[in-house]
DNA sequence: TTGTGTTTTATTGCCTCC
DNA sequence: GGAGGCAATAAAACACAA
């Protein structure tokens, strides 16, 4: 243990630290932990505003006993610490919104397979006994002039059955982008989820430099990947 | 005591803004 | 072009299980 009493302890006091012969003498070159009251004080001036301007850094700097170099240096990597647990907590949120959304979407689902099945019943029962029309073919159980609502439900299942993941889906008539891969939010038929992906990016504090590059696409890229889930939209 | 994983401090290189 | 920010990374300091 005869370096261990050549080491700075990790707890110890201003006075310790900064004894000039411990610094120039002891460990020149090492990297010194800061003391926790200096920590507590870059805490507390971090918690005030996160950004440092020159004034600040020198003011800081002078107080704590520190080089202007290190205060700034401590700002950088606490900025880099914050910003790490801001997307843990961004994901949490955007995973709990998607859970939610796809267990709605699962419910809306059931229920359609419901009405589609009371529908088929209904029609079976009142289908009469001979066919109608001069080209004796039998009617289609959804008539053409169905409301969309009831022809969007066939291309959902459609589009699970096919198992396509991925692509463009769009309606017939072209009136909705079913999937188009820019959001997974389309319209603003969740504002809820929008308002927690609104709040995830905006709450980053940033100076717009990340760019909000791939972040947000890899966790529903994720999500997508254990079962696609064909977005679409129920007007 | 030692090996290993985590945290903290510091450096480097690139980018943006003025 | 210099200042300051960020991401990536290195390395020291620390924690902890075996």
């Amino acid at each position: 243990m005869e370096e261990t009493s050549k080491r700075r302890p990790f707890f110890s006091t201003q006075e310790d630290l900064y004894d000039e012969e411990y610094f120039d003498e002891q460990l020149p070159e090492k990297k010194r932990r800061l003391t926790p009251e200096q920590v507590h004080l870059l805490e507390k001036s971090f918690e005030a505003e996160n950004k440092l301007e020159p004034e600040r850094k020198t003011q800081l700097a002078k107080n704590l006993g520190l080089q202007p170099r290190q205060v700034a240096v401590w700002f950088q990597n606490r900025r880099a610490r914050w910003k790490t647990k801001q997307l843990e907590r961004d994901y949490d949120e955007l995973k709990a919104s998607f859970d939610s959304l796809r267990s709605n979407y699962d419910s809306i689902l059931k229920e359609n397979d419901k009405l589609k099945a009371e529908l088929i019943s209904l029609t079976e029962k009142f289908e009469p006994k001979e066919p109608i029309g001069e080209s004796g073919k039998k009617p289609d159980p959804i008539p053409a002039d169905a409301p969309p609502c009831l022809d969007l439900t066939v291309k959902v299942e459609d589009r699970l059955s096919t198992g396509s993941d991925g692509s463009a889906v769009v309606d017939d008539d072209g009136r909705q982008l079913l999937d188009s891969g820019d959001s997974y939010f389309p319209n603003n038929d969740y504002p809820d989820c929008m308002a927690a992906v609104d709040g995830g990016i905006n709450s980053e504090e940033d100076d717009g430099s990340d760019d909000g590059r791939g972040y947000f696409s890899d966790v529903f890229g994720a999500a997508e990947q254990q079962e696609p889930m064909g977005w679409c939209i129920w007007s």
